[in-house]
DNA sequence: CACTAACCTACCGTTTCGGTAGGGATTAGG
DNA sequence: CCTAATCCCTACCGAAACGGTAGGTTAGTG
């Protein structure tokens, strides 16, 4: 029940690049840097943002990564989906999760689908904008909303 | 981002006790036929729910396993802390994470938080009792509380 | 005494995780 | 045109976790 460097160094790559927006093309060089990520493993995470169109990658020197949209547009949860893979909380609620015979009457299945439902709120409720605020996204939303 | 067999193992068992209440002791091979989990694998989930006095085994002829308590006692999150282990979200909120440098700077760590919060609240406010009930008991707790 | 059933430990094949290595292909600047 | 910078792509790799198996020992029942 963790999530992975993939789905956290991808965000977070995410974000560092909603903090240089507007100072023209972030290597990714640098962007680990910042971020303490080994460049060579964060280079085979970024395809994946790269082929879903959230981040424009130009080659070449004066090249690097930008975002194509506003931060306040990507969600969490879009970002978490394309790096981490999918958000359900066990296999059984999988995109790819062949059907399960317990289905009709297992017990605990109800729980693990309003779990998703409770993930996928949550991830999809906060921006990238959201998270450059800090702690002040998560005044405005308070645990007992 | 998945929870594993062991937590879901763990508690399918819990919950299968509880239907069983009542009727003496459960043997481990009737729960594992009735659950469909290998015997041998769910005999290695059990100690720790034993050793947290969850659960009471029995050895010899007649015996087996019965919870020692009323089901609505026993939360969800009770049962997965024991068999799948923290249910912190990502490594650095684990109960064993050696102090991440950047904390204290760290764009995601306050998101981070907020999921564990919610994570504990989900599996905190449901008793095996409410997962024996079904679908009833999420209709108490719709999605938009 | 025999049988049942919990208890305990070691092993094992597969997959995932986190990371490294080594090349291309492309572009800006001298 | 050459070179340095930069993205892009694929293959490999050690360690750990996952899910399960095997084979015993201990304890209680009939």
């Amino acid at each position: 029940m963790k999530i992975s460097t993939r789905g956290r160094y991808g965000l977070r790559f995410m974000l560092d690049l909603a903090e240089h927006a507007g100072e023209g093309y972030v290597p990714l060089r640098e962007a680990a840097e910042r971020q303490e990520i080994s460049p060579k493993y964060l280079e085979r995470i970024l395809p994946v943002l790269v082929r879903a169109g959230f981040v424009e990658g130009v080659q070449g020197k004066g090249g690097g990564y930008r975002l194509v949209r506003d931060p306040a547009s990507y969600t969490v949860g879009d970002v978490l989906r394309l790096t981490e893979g999918d958000l359900a909380p066990v296999a059984c609620l999988a995109l790819d999760a062949e059907p399960c015979r317990r289905a009709s009457f297992c017990k605990t299945l109800p729980m693990w689908q309003r779990l998703e439902t409770v993930l996928d709120d949550f991830f999809d409720g906060l921006t990238l904008e959201d998270l450059l605020e800090g702690e002040a996204a998560f005044k405005r939303h308070p645990p007992s909303s």
